[in-house]
DNA sequence: ACCTGAACACCGTTCAAGT
DNA sequence: ACCTGAACACCGTTCAAGT
């Protein structure tokens, strides 16, 4: 295992004016594009430059002429599962449009393989991700948050989302490997319940709720704390 | 890169009874120390079983003698490092208790190069990570929260802080990336202004404030954002 | 009981060389 | 312009063998 990366530079997402004339301007495309099968059959871990490579049929230093290096690709991979993201229309109240655009966030992240994990690991710069986040802003902005409270909250609100689903799906594996037949998560619960009752009674107490598998429920309880809170720097 | 671990099991801490008699049990301490120290110089990244090894004068292979495999290493890493926490008192309502835990709990990731996200990468499943997590449910189930919302809201509430302190780091780092000399990160400033404002609109105006470096202020908002959002729940 | 040697099956990345 | 061969400098983990 090793670190998420990330942190290496802010790209420009300018693609689209290329030169002009030629017409194999598909492959850095292509190479996005079989990046974001690898990831989805095989997580974000089975995600190489070897396999992505081996899977289009050439060896694995031709794919640095496409792309910088495997940050970029994974940034770019990121920038593409979220162009699936429709972003709420301007109809409905502040609340309303952002709870909106959370569940459809996390739709299109449980939609991909360790997506949320890949977000996690990645900056926030190309041009859907950009979008999504300019929703986010333009939303409470419109609704007389000042400035300095929107660009806060937007940021929270957005980290929720992502670090909830990596929660979520880590716990979905985890319950599946110790109950393979069951999705109930049963020998978690189990675990939390042995625990000792004189160290941390709260803790047995609650195994139930804590291990809870109905992260629909769990989501939304989540986001309406934090809308709750936020009514509070409403203008 | 590769992907965070801590799916692989749930592993017990009764460590302290050992088969008596002998006198080495130090050993598997040492490696935990000695791996706190490498995560401590080299960041998450350079924690590697062989480097671990070579601090400790010994081939990569002997560690898996004292420990079973990486994964176990870096949950008794995480562990180690959560003992550095301070549990606030009784004396207190809750949510100066809460905050009180909050502020803690931040100020000892920060105190160690890479542990949010060690944290973020491993299951908190010590002894000193359960006390940190007992110490928060119990809180709130003496302030007369239902068990349902003690437990969501906890999680909630940790998962807050470990982030935070995970994106934190992150762009303390980028920040010192892409402006070695001053610590204000006024180029990612710069990017985030020279977005095209015709699509980006809210995004160029707020830049200032969405890299703002008072991260002590930010944390502090979403904290009393959560803690807002809870007293909704206050029985 | 504890450690080593040596291997296995991987990684990301570079770079001269081919076409 | 695009791809390959071959290497470099790494990973985690296993396992027979040493002491």
């Amino acid at each position: 295992m090793d670190q998420p990366p990330g942190n290496s530079s802010l790209p420009r997402f300018d693609d689209q004016s290329r030169p002009e004339g030629r017409r194999q301007p598909l492959h850095r495309a292509q190479v996005v594009e079989t990046a974001r099968e690898v990831l989805d059959e095989s997580g974000l871990a089975g995600l190489t430059m070897r396999h992505v490579a081996e899977r289009l049929g050439v060896k694995s230093a031709s794919l640095y002429w496409h792309v910088r290096d495997k940050d970029e690709l994974l940034n770019l991979v990121a920038d593409a599962i979220c162009a699936e993201i429709r972003t709420p229309s301007s109809t409905s109240s502040w609340r309303e449009r952002l709870l909106e655009l959370a569940w459809e966030y996390r739709r299109v992240l449980l939609a991909h393989r360790d997506a949320a994990l890949l977000m996690a690991s990645t900056l926030p710069v190309g041009p859907h991700r950009l979008r999504l986040a300019e929703s986010g802003l333009a939303t409470m902005l419109e609704a007389g948050f000042s400035p300095e409270i929107t660009a806060r909250a937007s940021l929270l609100f957005t980290d929720y989302v992502t670090n909830f689903v990596v929660e979520e799906s880590r716990w979905e594996a985890l319950a599946t490997t110790f109950d393979p037949d069951s999705d109930s998560g049963d020998a978690i619960r189990e675990w939390f319940e042995a625990l000792p009752a004189d160290q941390y009674p709260s803790l047995a107490a609650l195994a139930g709720h804590l291990t809870d598998p109905d992260s629909d429920s769990r989501f939304e309880f989540g986001a309406a704390i934090l809308l709750a809170g936020l009514s509070q720097h409403e203008s």
